[in-house]
DNA sequence: CGTGGATTTGATACGGGTCAATGAGGGTGG
DNA sequence: CCACCCTCATTGACCCGTATCAAATCCACG
């Protein structure tokens, strides 16, 4: 399932500071040092699930490398994905105040490290630091925002809206602006990307095809792509998402 | 708009006391006076819009009487409700730490009251009472919750589990147990519910007449709707909603 | 260079949206 | 007290959009 990490605290803690990972942001030196101390590292292969739906997983985690998607799924298989989450982002939110079970199941989309604290130390740290707790409650603010306008896209939004929307919010998380355009690292396989925005693997194809016939994106290299036309792509999904 | 409200502190106080809001559950008699002290009473009616979309409130609002309804709409008109608030619940989550402009508008579907604490007096509130923050935030991990449920729910799931979902959810805030089995005293029209659940007001009222023909549930007078057999409501649901 | 998985493309079916007409309440005014 | 009207809900017919099934092609990796 996974394996004890070689990682040293050393890195751990560079990572932590390098990185700014948002709730810990602000924290000094030393603080980090000791978060360093509380936390577990843990190394996941693609596809290793982290925390299983109605599960407690006791924990919470940052991702320190790699990348995760939180899904749920039916029994017949289909997969609806909630977040997707990378570098410095948490989940186990669950686990926070009161051990409610995990809604989701977290899986990793990626060989990818987690630096996990077990929720007795995050509460401590909570207690301890008050600045945390703000930090997870506007994240958590933030997953409501994403979780709405989600319910938005699939309840009243068409496909093609639903599918500009997808790429303009990954574009903000995983884009880079280089002269011709964004480029997008796209996180998720092609079905990935239709199970989050809740649609076929190949309706997702037909369309982005038709997005790269009208010269608003194209294909640059493996999963990435290349948005061309940034105010096509924000006409098309219509309303209030911006890189 | 609104008008301030004949209310006194002391039918406001009551309320508070009576019906025991979560957030302010467990406090003490007195602390809930200084609470009633800092709050500003308005009523409000049918259609009535409290929030706007994209606004910042500045404050955080307690349903005290009546029931409201949180949505999104696009600009031909489409509404998508995100959320239904009645006695007890809160909104204006926004404003907590940080002034976040508001993602829904919030309108009232009955004449209704709440209680409005303004966002400074929301906070030091939360200083002095930390139990009233960890409240919050268990109740902002409940409406993610309820989300992450409805995403699943449009992006993979049919109509009929969709709709018996909506039912159950609904049954399981509204409903009462009679002798019959459950009496759920629906907060929507038949057009609130379809924007509830994402489909178009037409197919709810076909698939709910479906029910009515398998036995399944019975109009009840008004919009109150009896579910006769809640176990075969579950079954079509399908997954992990009970009353 | 070969193999297997992922992606794209094509053809078809059908769920559910849309439009249009009818029907049921419930409040208002005569 | 009844009739009317306005709103909301139901019912039916139709058709578009998207899922589904099937096959071809691409691509990464060994």
């Amino acid at each position: 399932m996974y394996n004890d990490c070689a990682l040293n605290c050393e890195r751990c803690l560079k990572k932590l500071c390098a990185r700014g990972i948002p709730v810990f942001a602000g924290l000094e030196y030393s603080q980090l040092e000791r978060i360093a101390g509380l936390t577990e590292h843990r190394a996941y292969a693609k596809g290793d699930v982290v925390v299983e739906e109605n599960s407690r997983p006791g924990f919470v985690a940052i991702v320190s490398g790699g990348g995760m998607k939180a899904y749920k799924h039916t029994p017949d298989g289909r997969e609806q994905i909630l977040y997707v989450f990378s570098e410095g982002d948490f989940f186990g939110e669950q686990s926070l105040l009161f051990d409610k079970p995990s809604a989701y199941r977290v899986a990793a989309l990626q060989p990818s490290e987690l630096c996990i604290l077990r929720k007795e130390a995050f509460r401590s740290l909570l207690l301890d630091h008050p600045d945390i707790g703000m930090k997870v409650i506007e994240e958590l603010g933030w997953r409501l925002e994403h979780l709405e306008n989600a319910v938005q896209n699939m309840g009243v939004r068409n496909l093609e809206a639903r599918i500009c929307t997808g790429l303009l919010e990954l574009a903000g998380k995983y884009g880079e602006t280089v002269p011709e355009g964004v480029l997008v690292h796209m996180p998720l396989s092609r079905e990935g990307f239709a199970n989050y925005i809740g649609i076929a693997r190949e309706t997702a194809s037909r369309k982005l095809g038709q997005l790269e016939d009208g010269r608003v994106i194209k294909p640059a290299g493996g999963r990435a792509i290349l948005i061309c036309d940034v105010h096509a792509l924000e006409a098309a999904a219509g309303l209030g998402v911006s890189i």
